[in-house]
DNA sequence: AAATCTCTCAACCGCACCTGT
DNA sequence: CACAGGTGCGGTTGAGAGATT
């Protein structure tokens, strides 16, 4: 028993929109609101169904949308989202102000994803083709490590991108008298009071948290989703770190312009990570969001619950440690120290179990989750409530 | 200059989730 | 608790623009 059509299909119009119904429908919002998209066709003046005029709105008549060109800090961003969210594209677009998500979808689907296929990265996972037996068998375990790492900031970042969501709501509410009606038609129902937003999905994942266990609501909530794509198996944010494979101009095979310009961007951002590795040791406690995750996750995985990782170095380290444990391999986060450095430990809870391409996997990884670390804390909305 | 191919992106579709009753 | 309506999300499509032959 299928659902019933959002709206009447008979007779109204389809395809691209005219001018003059733009006019109707951005005239219509400004003075009265969407409110319910179903009814504002009729309200509007418009042949179109509700569906269609929202799709309208949000991607393309509404006023703080950015067009044009996507800048290189853009496209790391997404490329790093992409890697920690999969397909997720209205998070990813959370975290890029005034992109949406379909824009970003786009610009996935019809640049980057090409671009990472042309240098020898697999745009799903996320890591070098080669790469690929390798990782699914002599490095099973670090990456389960990590792909539950992924699992738990996916649900974390999910549950931000909707706080962004409600939160943008009614920033706008407020300095937006005339969208009003629509506001708190979309959004009020889930907000009643002034308190801290508090989605459900956020609720439980702070409760989850907060319990210390893997198999918290959450973490069932986002494995059993149809639509997640950071499952156990797939999870691509464990992967080899794509900033030091770009690097690597003999594997990679750049040899488009925009190419160059593209790596030479990846290596600022590196660079600048050191400096933002500095600042952090300097300024601590940050106050991020994502410092707090860190923090409860090394509650989490470091105190000894039943967090599954009786296996490898997170159990034993913490996640914090994992990220920003400043000893003495500090010097690896630079870009120069990167991956293929010394063979120094993360730390002391090597268990002796670690070949040398261990240690360079976690390397990687631990510059490339530093790396989403610092452009979560960059482009962040915000002073996050969840934690 | 015309035909064909390729690329881009706005828009559609269907499914899943959320919320109110 | 179950159901139904509304909304959001992600995958896909297709028209138009630009590039190539």
């Amino acid at each position: 028993m299928g659902r019933s059509p959002c709206c009447d299909k008979v007779g109204l119009k389809k395809g691209p929109w005219t001018p003059e119904e733009d006019q109707k429908l951005l005239a219509y919002i400004e003075e009265h609101g969407h409110g319910s998209w179903r009814a504002l066709p009729a309200k509007a003046g418009l042949e179109r169904c509700g569906k269609s005029c929202r799709l309208r709105w949000t991607n393309y008549l509404r006023p703080d949308i950015k067009r044009g060109k996507f800048s290189m800090q853009e496209e790391q961003t997404i490329i790093q989202l992409h890697a920690l969210l999969g397909n997720r594209w209205s998070a990813i677009a959370t975290h890029l102000p005034k992109r949406t998500d379909n824009e970003i979808k786009n610009y996935w689907n019809t640049h980057l994803k090409k671009r990472l296929d042309k240098m020898g990265i697999d745009p799903v996972t996320h890591k070098p083709k080669n790469d690929a037996i390798l990782s699914t068998e002599g490095h099973s375990k670090s990456a389960s490590n990590l792909s539950h790492m992924a699992q738990w900031e996916s649900a974390r970042l999910e549950a931000e991108a909707r706080l962004v969501r409600e939160s943008k709501l009614r920033t706008s509410h407020s300095s937006s008298p005339s969208l009003q009606h629509s506001l708190i038609g979309t959004s009020a129902s889930s907000s009643s009071s002034s308190a801290p937003l508090l989605p459900s999905s956020t609720r439980s994942l702070d409760h989850a948290w907060n319990n210390g266990s893997s198999t918290s609501t959450v973490a069932t909530r986002v494995s059993e989703s149809p639509t997640s794509t950071l499952s156990e198996n797939n999870a691509p944010a464990v992967m080899t770190s794509v900033i030091e494979f770009v690097g690597s101009s003999e594997r990679a095979m750049v040899k488009e312009e925009g190419e160059r310009e593209w790596n030479k961007g990846f290596h600022e951002s590196s660079t600048h990570l050191g400096e933002y590795k500095d600042g952090m040791e300097n300024s601590m406690p940050f106050t991020s969001s994502l410092h707090e995750l860190t923090v409860t996750m090394a509650t989490t995985w470091g105190s000894g619950t039943t967090s599954a990782h009786e296996h490898g170095h997170v159990s034993e380290e913490g996640f914090t440690n994992l990220l920003l444990n400043s000893n003495s391999d500090h010097r690896s986060l630079s870009p120069e120290g990167g991956g293929e450095s010394n063979n120094n430990c993360l730390g002391n809870g090597s268990d002796g179990h670690n070949n040398g391409n261990d240690n360079e996997l976690y390397e990687d990884n631990k510059i490339y989750w530093n790396n989403i670390l610092n452009l979560m804390n960059c482009s962040s909305p915000s002073n996050s409530p969840m934690f």
